[in-house]
DNA sequence: CTGAATTTTCAGGATTTTCTGAAGTAACGG
DNA sequence: CCGTTACTTCAGAAAATCCTGAAAATTCAG
C-alpha cells in the first residue's frame, strides 16, 4: 500500500468498515481511494493504491459497478480503464439510499405482502399476520415518503434537512392560517 | 424447526436476510420468532423453533440485546428468562436508526474530524481532505436532520413522512403567505 | 491476422465467521 | 448444603467468504 498518510488513514478506515456496510474490505478500500482521487483511478493505480492482486481489484470493481457508485471514465489517448464515482456527493448518497433500498428492503417487502395474502390457520398465524402487517405499513410509509422526497432538487432537499423539525412548527402555524381564513378540513393540506 | 408454515416462512426469510442486514442466520431468526410470537419467548422456546444449539440461541440473546432489539421480560411463576421485543413498531424502528447510527456512521464521522484537523501535505491531500469535508458535510447534515425529527412523537412523524414531498409545497405556500403579510426575511421561519 | 496489453474468470488455499457440544458458572428450591 | 435447572463460555469443527495466481478471453494497434 503506498499512499499519503492522510489518504492512507481514510482508505484504512474505510477497509475496515467495509465488513459492517456489507462489502468486504478490498472493496471497501478501493472506493475510498476512488472517491479521494482527483483523477479517474486505473486498475494498476489500485493495485499500487491498495496492496492486493489484481484480480481482487477486477472483482471490487465489478462489484462497485454493480452498486453503480462507480463509472468507467475513459482517459484519452489510454487504453487501459479508468474509473471514477458519480459527480457529486449528494448523487453518491441518492444512489446509496437506493441501492441498500433495493438489497435490504424490497425482498422483505416482497415477502411480506406474500405472506399476507395467506389465510392464518391458527391464533397463533394470525396474531404474527399482525404483526407482519404492522412491519409492513411502516416500510411502505417510509419507502414511499423517500421515494417521494428523492425526486426533489438538491438544493430543495439541502433545504428541507436543514429546517429539521422546526417544519413541524411552520406546519403547525399554516394550519392555524388556513383554518383562521375560513379553509375547509383543520387537518392534512388538499390540493387547491 | 417447528413452526406454523406462515411463521416459518417469514423466519426463514429473515435468516437468509441477515447477512445484508450485518447480522448473522440464526440472529435473525430469533429476532424474526420473537418479534411474531404473542407472548414472551425463553431460550428453549427458541432452540425448538429455530433448532439450532442453545449455546448459539444464547449467542444471538446477547447480540440482539447489545442492539437493544430485545427486553428481558420476567413471567410469573417462571425461572427461565423470556424475551419479548419493543412494545411498539415505531420504537423498533427508531432504536434500529440509531444502533446503525452508532454502528456504521459515527466511527466514519469520527475518522473523518480527525484528518480534517491535520493540514494537506500536497495537492493530492488538499483534493482529498476537500472530499472528506464534503462527505462530512453530508453526514452532519443527515444525521442532524435525523437527530431533531427523531424526537417527535409518533403520531407527529407518521404526518410527516405521510406528508412526503408535500410538505415543500406547503413551505413555498406559507412563505408566500408569509411575505403577503408584510414579514420579515422570505427565506427560513424565524422564533416568533 | 498476429501479438502485446489489458481485463476476466476461476480453482483452490487462506482467512474469517458461525456453530456446536462439552465444561463451567450461577441461581434457586428443598 | 445438595441437586436441579438454566444460562454462559469457549475450543475447535464446519461453513462461508475472501484472496491469489494462473490461465483464458478480450481488445486493439500494426
Amino acid at each position: 500500500m503506498n499512499l499519503p498518510p492522510l489518504i492512507q488513514a481514510f482508505v484504512l478506515h474505510f477497509g475496515e468498515m467495509g465488513s459492517r456496510w456489507g462489502i468486504n474490505r478490498t472493496v471497501g478500500q478501493v472506493y475510498a481511494v476512488i472517491f479521494l482521487a482527483n483523477r479517474p483511478v486505473c486498475a494498476d493505480d489500485l493495485v499500487d493504491a491498495v496492496g492486493v492482486a489484481r484480480s481482487n481489484v477486477a472483482m471490487a470493481l465489478k462489484e462497485l459497478q454493480s452498486w453503480e457508485l462507480i463509472r468507467l471514465k475513459h482517459v484519452p489517448g489510454e487504453r487501459r480503464d479508468y474509473y471514477g464515482t458519480l459527480d457529486d456527493i449528494w448523487a453518491i448518497v441518492r444512489k446509496l439510499v437506493e441501492q441498500r433500498k433495493r438489497r435490504e428492503i424490497d425482498p422483505t417487502l416482497t415477502v411480506l405482502r406474500e405472506l399476507l395474502m395467506q389465510s392464518p390457520a391458527s391464533e397463533e398465524e394470525r396474531f404474527a399476520q399482525e404483526r407482519m402487517q404492522e412491519m409492513h405499513g411502516v416500510i411502505e410509509l417510509v419507502t414511499g415518503w423517500y421515494d417521494d422526497i428523492e425526486r426533489l432538487e438538491t438544493e430543495r432537499l439541502v433545504q428541507l434537512l436543514s429546517l429539521g423539525s422546526k417544519i413541524v412548527k411552520a406546519l403547525d402555524w399554516k394550519d392555524k392560517l388556513f383554518v383562521a381564513k375560513g379553509g375547509g378540513k383543520p387537518k392534512g393540506p388538499e390540493r387547491p
